[in-house]
RNA sequence: GCUGGCGUAGCUCAGUCGGUAGAGCGGCUGAUUUGUAAUCAGCGGGUCAGGGGUUCGAAUCCCUUCGCCAGCUCCA
């Protein structure tokens, strides 16, 4: 039997026998540190503790507080749940299950339907699995074993994922009777699994994609103590408290009604004060940083979605056309051709550029039946839209200054912490390399210069050009998209625009798209979680009361309110 | 759109085995004029989501349409 030398990033190092597992390993080099483990990095990949190294190797503890140990906690308990569902249904055919941003999820093929009660029994008998302190034991077996072994189970959902794995060996990992093909690492055993809930049961297609079967997704959540799932659980209802829909309400600040129709909002006066505020400080804002103000129709001739692309491509977010004396109209999704309409109804010069022009718009948009939310997802919305046009040489200026003024414009709304998102060019597009590289190093310039924390999306543009998304954080740390720039390389081609150069020659403008709050709808949503509903006073459509407490007074209160 | 759940007064909800609808809050009227989100009395308020069916009889059972909720897919 050979010797392996093994060291930890702490520097401590020891030599072992061959055959010796990570935590035995761990025992020795560290006792505190290995009470923490719930899985360990091997040279940089992560495994069970369980493991048995077979080299020299540099070995790094995966402890439950950090985010990899929180993931394999949950994907852990995850599995815990498949287990307990194997128990409770025994027809049930399992899918995949892993763990997620605030937990874990799990998809069965199942043909009965699972109910919210019945998470209290599946969460019972993980909790006699728990007190069982059952190992995770992790096997090695051949592909074609593999499907041998989940064939016989009449696991299909396995076998689709086995025929697109093309290692020669497959893991898999055994927790009492239950058996799940998996990459792992797990916990050593389900003792230590300390809390978790089961949260909701909902519908899931097969692999996300609507052509496959709809399985059934049974959502929860774990934690290393008690205190963090608490926490978290408190998190939720805060959540449920806040939400929009039930203050809207209760606040009259608007109204969604079967009788006009779904996603259609009615702004009634408070809702509609506190929208006007918005504007009006929107308006001056943009006044202030050199944009003009356009107001165009809510429908125009379809010929003009047809020269824009969006028939082409944006159709299944369009609402029917109508006929009007033998033509039709379209209601729009989308204010740009019309400011392009208006950009072409003149000759410009390169004098005239940039020029800023900027609508508080309304759109429709074809939204299917199930998306609807509240003030958060529509059918109808005003988008803070504006369109800049300008030459190559003013991109990047332009690209600051919208920055600049999506900046100032969120934190007046106390909105001080953002997520940033730099996409850049699909396979898929329109426009010379040479205009794409510009556009993007613009971009790039502008977060750079103004040290904002960013995160490329590569590929992720728009076919037309590459844009920056903002998302802001709301008091819960949640992400709510508002702000997109996107530079287009697309319709002033498709609209043939041009302006006189000062070499007397005919060039394309570029041109910008921006939406600094995104809709006013949706604004309100987030402004109303936000701030549970208390908007600051410069909001408030009601900023004081005065309360009389006798008759006697009612003459005064008058005067003074 | 799909899967599951749901739809009773303005809001939150009860309504048994199928026998023609109820509470609290809010509203209105009056009383009370007071030290803290909830004082007393009275009064209104319903197409039980819409349509169809079964039945002597439907909020209740069946079919269907619409809408809402959770999630999936897609997005401001």
């Amino acid at each position: 039997m050979g010797e392996i030398t093994v060291c930890l990033p702490t520097g401590a190092r020891a030599t072992f026998t061959a055959g010796s597992s990570i935590a035995e390993m761990l025992q020795t080099l560290d006792p505190v540190l290995a009470r923490e483990a719930v899985a360990a990095r091997l040279d940089g990949s992560l495994v069970d503790l369980s493991r048995v190294p077979e080299n020299n190797a540099v070995l790094e503890v995966v402890s439950l507080g950090s985010p990899e140990g929180l993931e394999v906690l949950r994907h852990s308990t995850a599995h815990l749940m498949a287990a307990a569902v194997a128990r409770l249904f025994p027809s049930a055919k399992f899918g995949i299950g892993p763990a997620i941003e605030d937990g874990f999820y799990y998809d069965f093929d199942l043909n009965e339907p699972i109910s919210d009660t019945d998470l209290t029994r599946i969460e019972e008998v993980m909790q006699a699995l728990v007190a069982q302190d059952i190992p995770f034991q992790r096997k090695v077996l051949s592909r074609d074993k593999a499907k041998e072994l989940f064939a016989a189970q009449g696991e299909h959902l396995k076998l689709e994922l086995l025929g697109e794995i093309t290692e020669e060996e497959v893991s898999v990992y055994q927790l009492g009777d239950f058996v799940d093909l998996c990459r792992g690492p797990h916990l050593p055993s389900t003792g230590k699994i300390r809390a978790f809930k089961l949260l909701s049961v909902a519908g899931a297609y097969w692999r996300g994609s609507e052509k496959n079967k709809m399985l059934q997704r049974l959502y929860g959540t774990a934690f290393p103590s008690k205190e963090a799932l608490e926490a978290y659980l408190f998190k939720l209802e805060e959540a449920r408290r806040r939400d929009h829909r039930r203050l809207g309400r209760e606040l009259d600040l608007y109204s969604i009604q079967e009788e006009a129709g779904p996603g259609l909002i009615l702004w009634h006066p408070k809702g509609a004060l506190v929208r006007r505020l918005i504007e009006d400080f929107w308006k001056d804002e943009h006044h202030r940083a050199g944009y003009q103000l356009l107001y165009t129709p809510h429908i125009a001739r379809l010929d003009v979605w047809r020269q824009s692309g969006h028939w082409e491509f944006y159709r299944e977010n369009m609402f029917a056309p109508m006929e009007v004396e033998g033509i039709d109209y379209e209601l729009k999704p989308m204010n740009c051709p019309f400011h392009i309409l208006i950009y072409r109804s003149q000759t410009r010069s390169y004098r005239d550029l940039p020029i800023r022009w900027a609508e508080l718009g309304t759109v429709y948009r074809f939204e299917r039946s199930g998306v609807l939310h509240g003030l958060l997802r529509v059918r109808g919305f005003t988008q803070d839209d504006a369109h800049i046009f300008c030459r190559p040489d003013q991109l990047e200026g332009e690209i600051f200054g919208v920055l600049d003024l999506t900046l100032f414009i969120l934190r007046a709304f106390g909105f001080e912490e953002y997520e940033i998102f730099l996409s850049t060019r699909p396979e898929k597009c329109v426009g010379s390399p040479a205009n794409w590289e510009l556009a993007e190093a613009a971009l790039q310039q502008a977060l750079e210069k103004r040290t904002l924390h960013y995160k490329v999306d590569p590929g992720e543009g728009v076919f037309y050009g590459p844009k920056i998304d903002v998302k802001i954080k709301d008091v819960l740390g949640r992400a709510w998209q508002c702000t997109t720039i996107q530079v287009d390389f697309n319709l002033p081609e498709r609209f043939d625009l041009k302006y006189a150069g000062e070499d007397g020659k005919l060039h394309q403008p570029i041109m910008i798209h921006r939406a600094i709050l995104g809709s006013l709808e949706r604004f309100l949503g987030i402004l109303i979680e936000h701030y549970a509903g208390a908007l600051p006073a410069w909001l408030a459509p009601v900023q004081v009361r005065v309360l009389p407490v006798a008759d006697r007074h009612h003459s005064y209160a008058d005067e003074i309110y």
